[in-house]
DNA sequence: ACCGGGGTGTTACCTCGGGTAACATCGTCG
DNA sequence: CGACGATGTTACCCGAGGTAACACCCCGGT
């Protein structure tokens, strides 16, 4: 079928190594685990980014192209919201190492510095842009807004997933509802507590610069 | 002042390698800026890692001591957040190579692996979260809810910050506006876009599981 | 005056991971 | 048969984290 079975057993095999020992696998280890030695991984895929770079790409279809389908699902735009979260918590819960993988960059990689979002992530960040910026009505900030909510929306499910990846502190839907809540303003929408005198901080003066 | 003088030195050269060379950088390297050599680093921070953390440490109490003043703020809900938002992209401007080490994670750190946000922001978003918990009203989910947007909050101002950093689209005033925004609520608020029928998204089927 | 200990420094080495050069093998096509 | 390309190997290089062993200097106690 594919033009270059070999590739895809070597992707194979990384792809199992990284399910067991997550990213930063040693090409070593996924030399093995595929049977052979690492000049043939180098040969196939350039370097240990190429590598990961083709692992990648082959898990993010799936993530992207239905992160895309749920924004584009014709719901009411909160319950699109919360299909699209949802969506995506059910991607990485259901394949832990692999969407780490996905979701954190490279570590040590150069290249990419400096950016919190690794390729995959940004791709979903481009994606919501886009759709905030086809769908809501935001006036003359439209390009500037809907790009700023995008990575910060992105950044904000990936870091919310993460900690309720690590610590599973309730349900998935009730994380969903959680998230829609803040995106839809109820940390505006809600009262101030009446108990405002003691709020527990330790700091007495910010004697700090 | 310090008991340790010789230990404030060695963090002074590390400063100065990570300024230049970005996170990353090589105890080798930081030594030879020290006019030193590889074991003394080790004698005084153990291994790299302690390293990292002394230097992180030593610029969070900035950056944390003014969000937590800039959270405790006795301003209106919406100024106190663009305040923190403004505090924290301050912050990041002042010096991104710092600060890039500060808020991503370790590279090849096997400890923290999986932890979207480095320790100096998962201290900022116990920070939200304990804010958020004692100061406004959200009713029997308050701690679930509090935590989750701790992480997600932070989340989202890395990866917002960090793009914003990266390629300057607008005034830092601006963009606290555009943030305050999104977790305002403008999100929900705003109406829909009349021309929704070509939403220019190019997927046409979710064949996609 | 002597000795010991703590801080500072060095050289030389180990391990491990990414990456490469050079060589061997096998099947296929002209 | 010969050439070529894919597959595979061993053996090596390099750089980075990390450590062992040794040397020096100062200072304080007996």
């Amino acid at each position: 079928m594919s033009p270059e079975p070999r590739r895809e057993q070597l992707l194979n095999a990384a792809d199992r190594v990284v399910q067991r020992d997550g990213p930063g696998a040693s090409m070593n280890a996924i030399a093995a685990e595929a049977g052979i030695t690492k000049p043939i991984l180098y040969r196939h895929f350039g370097d240990r980014n190429g590598l990961i770079r083709a692992l990648t790409e082959r898990h993010t279809g799936g993530l992207l192209a239905a992160v895309r389908a749920a924004l584009a699902e014709p719901l009411e735009r909160r319950d699109r919201v919360e299909h699209v979260l949802d969506t995506y918590l059910a991607g990485i819960e259901s394949r832990p190492q692999v969407y780490r993988l996905l979701t954190h960059p490279e570590p040590g990689d150069p290249s990419g510095a400096g950016n919190a979002l690794a390729p995959a992530l940004r791709q979903i960040a481009e994606e919501i842009t886009r759709a905030v910026a086809g769908q809501v009505d935001l006036g003359a900030d439209r390009e500037l807004l809907a790009e700023a909510w995008g990575r910060g929306i992105t950044g904000m499910v990936l870091a919310a997933g993460d900690w309720w990846l690590e610590s599973k502190p309730c349900s998935r839907a009730r994380m969903v509802q959680a998230l829609a809540d803040l995106l839809w303003g109820r940390l505006a929408a809600a009262a101030d507590l009446p108990t405002a005198l003691s709020t527990g901080s330790a700091a007495p003066e910010p004697t700090a610069g």
